[in-house]
Parts: structure tokens; C-alpha cells; sequence
DNA sequence: TCCAAATATTCGCTATATCGAATATAATAA
DNA sequence: TTATTATATTCGATATAGCGAATATTTGGA
């Protein structure tokens, strides 16, 4: 049997609403892991976990910004790979899976949320 | 937070190496339990179980003939947009994601096996 | 009808994922 | 240095996945 671990590991990676929520932000622009806290509506302690699992699967980086960190896709072609996947593999997804625009998010204290 | 959890649940379908070694030989041509059996080396329950698993999501189907139950893929695409996502997502995969030829497995009673 | 073979299902156990809470760490400013 | 804010980590509890074993179901043939 071939094995196919690598590739599971790297679906299993994939396969949270959170951490695709986070990766359809990311797919937009570079985002700090407040602002994916604000978007996300989950608890910070949380999103910084999906961010390890994300990261350890090499789906992004990050890079520090003073007391910010900045996460960002790894490959800027990840969310267009996974939308055609979507699209291919289950006809109840929403098709195409869209991106979503950069928006200021109220509550958000990083720089690109303040007006 | 927009919800993803229909883009997750088919990933995490398709997140299991078992299921991804059942789809790349699926993606070649139909195949029968027992020959998805003696490809993948596991026992004939478990590939029952993870046949459900990827029938429940909508990304195989099957067809009786007789005694023996052919799945194939619902989608024929499906593999190539897999080993897309491989490609883009995951620089320890193989790459590319190659097809498997058809081939007769020692062991298996269906009739594609039998000389 | 009875049996054998292919496939599906159920059950119980173990492993892993997920999450909240609490705490730790890092950077900047006072 | 101390305080504050952003982020990361650890821990414990709960939920879910995965698997083997046993059993049920389906089909065709004797």
C-alpha cells in the first residue's frame, strides 16, 4: 500500500471550520492573531492553537511586528487549490468558495482595524 | 464568522491515508471491496467503515454486481484537484500526487484480479 | 432450502482532537 | 523596573475518530 500519510496530515491540518475561517482571512492579506481573534469570534488562546497546527503544517508563516505577530499563507495559491477542491468534492459547499474582503472588525486593536 | 463546516467535514473525509489510498486507486477505475481490501492491506471492516465514511460524504458511489459492490468516484476530477492541493499545500508531499496503474493484486477474488 | 462468499454493521476499547481556563512569555511604554 | 498588551503554552476534561472482533446481511449456487 502507498502511503499517504504526508498527504492525510496535511488535510487533517485543513479540516476545521476555524482554521479554514482563519486560512479564507489570510487567503485576502496578512493578518495579526488579534485581528483573526475578532473575525473568527473565537477565544485568543484558541485561534493561537489552530495557528500552531496550521504553522507546524506549513500552511503559514508568521512574522513579529513589535508586539504583534502577522500570520500569512505560506503559498498565496492555497485557497484557490482548496476552492476548486470544495467545488469538486461536495456539491453542499458553497461553490465557489469565496474570499472575503478585508474589513475593519469593531473590537479589533490591531493597526489595520483602527480607523 | 462565516461557516465553513461543510468545506471542513469534506476535508476531514478525505483526511484519513487509508481513504486517500481507496480514492487514488478508485480514480483509476472502479473497484470492488475486495479489492480495495487487498490493495490497501487492512482488514475487510475497516475498508467497510472508511467506504461509509467516504460514501456519507458524497465523494464515492457505489453499484452491486452480484455479490461484489463496485465504488467508483463521484467525481472523476477529484483526484487531480487533490494532488493540486497536495502540490500547493504541502512541500513534503510526492509531488505530483501520481495515479496508480491498475494492476492485479495476489489474493483478491474479484474478477478483475483473476488471470 | 442450505451453504458459502462478499459486504455491512455494531460494540467496546484506545487514541487523538478540541476547548476553556489558567498561566507563561515577549515587547513596549511609563 | 514595573505595568500593560499581545501572543503562546500547558493542563485537564470532554468529545470524537479509528480499529479489531464479532455478527448480521445479501446474493448466488448446490
Amino acid at each position: 500500500m502507498l502511503c499517504l500519510t504526508t498527504e492525510a496530515a496535511l488535510l487533517k491540518a485543513l479540516a476545521h471550520p476555524t482554521r479554514l475561517c482563519i486560512l479564507q482571512v489570510l487567503a485576502q492579506e496578512e493578518a495579526c492573531v488579534c485581528h483573526l481573534t475578532a473575525v473568527t469570534g473565537q477565544r485568543q488562546a484558541n485561534i493561537s492553537q489552530h495557528l500552531t497546527v496550521l504553522r507546524e503544517a506549513g500552511l503559514v508563516q508568521d512574522r513579529r511586528d513589535g508586539v504583534l505577530v502577522y500570520y500569512r499563507l505560506a503559498d498565496p495559491r492555497l485557497w484557490e487549490a482548496l476552492a476548486l477542491l470544495c467545488e469538486v468534492g461536495c456539491a453542499a459547499c458553497e461553490r465557489p468558495l469565496r474570499s472575503v474582503p478585508h474589513s475593519p472588525v469593531p473590537g479589533c486593536p490591531c493597526p489595520k482595524c483602527k480607523v
